[in-house]
DNA sequence: AAACTATTAGGACAAATGTTCTATATTTGT
DNA sequence: ACAAATATAGAACATTTGTCCTAATAGTTT
């Protein structure tokens, strides 16, 4: 990958999460870097081949962070690798803030994206069976509410994003943590007390 | 209100729900409608002026939805109102489906949401201090937490819609009342044996 | 050095869009 | 019936955008 195609890369994404992928154009990505547009063509001929190259680009370093969870495995660590998958999430914002346009607009993008959150869910159940057995969450209140738990929490790991664009009224600092901490706030009622000891000791 | 201006309404919820803001112009609008471009400009010179005007009568049909609520009050009346204002959310799913790209355009949508927001979290707090009181729901588990709840909730009243377009897999008649169901599940864990009683009674 | 490839700048052009305008047609009030 | 307001069609124009093309430059290989 040469240099001007991260050049090119960078600032895309810093645009894009600035103003949105539909108010900005292969002309705009190239003055702002002090290139000519055709030179941005030579690399990337549409915006559209760049939100699939930062895409795809997201999809790279939150597999490798999630992979770095799987060693760990402990519930104190999931915490803190949580949080910093929400940090990743908040890098690539636009992704979220333009969502459906770009789903609708990228099949490709969409396809991987449905297979993505069947698999986020699939591993979700799991953690919960396993948090269950070892006593730290309560079991189920009726059948399929877990299942229900999960697409709420699948919902709201993207939507905070765009709540955080138009409500938030904190400082910026602390934005992705506070979405973080309430967001988290979903399982607390069906952690055990010995679930809450273990989580809470690491906030 | 001529019949040409609700026409022109009609018509542009169908196209913006259908295919986004982004992608529909005054003159596919007129197109689909049959009519010239030059006479709907007539009548709403952009396209913004359009998704405003759909905003406001979206407002206007939830004033009136959450004040015909407000008479009856019961709980078991609420789980249906909810329900029927999750419908009149999905009538008008541009609006959410394009959701930060409206925000930004327009200031005055934007103002207008923002204090509706606020206003809907105040409502929300008293009606759980209510049912804390009637003893249907269990006070707080820590000191902010319905707080915390009450967020999640505004968050996935909104993000649901989105949810839907791009990964729902059932059929499209059941799409509502599933997302009701299963964002309700949000609150069942602080649900009171009592509480319990008094809202599955009605699902 | 020469030939070749990759990179860059910028022009050209068609299509789409927002916006404004002009000229008819239609409706309404009196 | 007729004047005034309202509604409609369609042309006109400037901008923007995607896309393609050409020519020049820089870098690499042999």
């Amino acid at each position: 990958m040469t240099d001007t195609k991260n050049r090119i890369l960078e600032t895309s994404l810093l645009l894009f999460n600035k103003e949105g992928t539909e108010a900005i154009t292969v002309r705009h990505i190239a003055k702002e870097l002090g290139i000519s547009h055709g030179n941005l063509c030579y690399h990337f001929s549409t915006t559209d081949d760049l939100v699939t190259k930062l895409y795809f680009n997201l999809v790279e370093e939150l597999d490798i962070q999630i992979n770095a969870m799987q060693d760990k495995a402990s519930v104190s660590l999931i915490f803190d690798s949580g949080k910093s998958l929400f940090a990743l999430l908040y890098k690539y914002r636009f992704l979220m803030l333009n969502f459906v346009d770009i789903m609708r607009r990228l099949p490709e993008v969409r396809k991987h994206y449905q297979k993505l959150q069947d698999r986020r869910k699939l591993e979700f159940k799991l953690v919960f069976e396993n948090l269950v057995e070892a006593g730290l969450m309560k079991p189920e209140i009726y059948p399929g509410f877990y299942e229900e738990l999960i697409t709420n929490m699948t919902m709201l790991g993207d939507a905070w994003i765009l709540h955080a664009e138009i409500l938030y009224k904190g400082k910026e600092k602390d934005k992705v943590d506070y979405y973080y901490r309430v967001t988290n706030s979903l399982i607390t009622p069906m952690l055990t007390e010995k679930g809450i000891k273990a989580f809470i000791s690491k906030k």
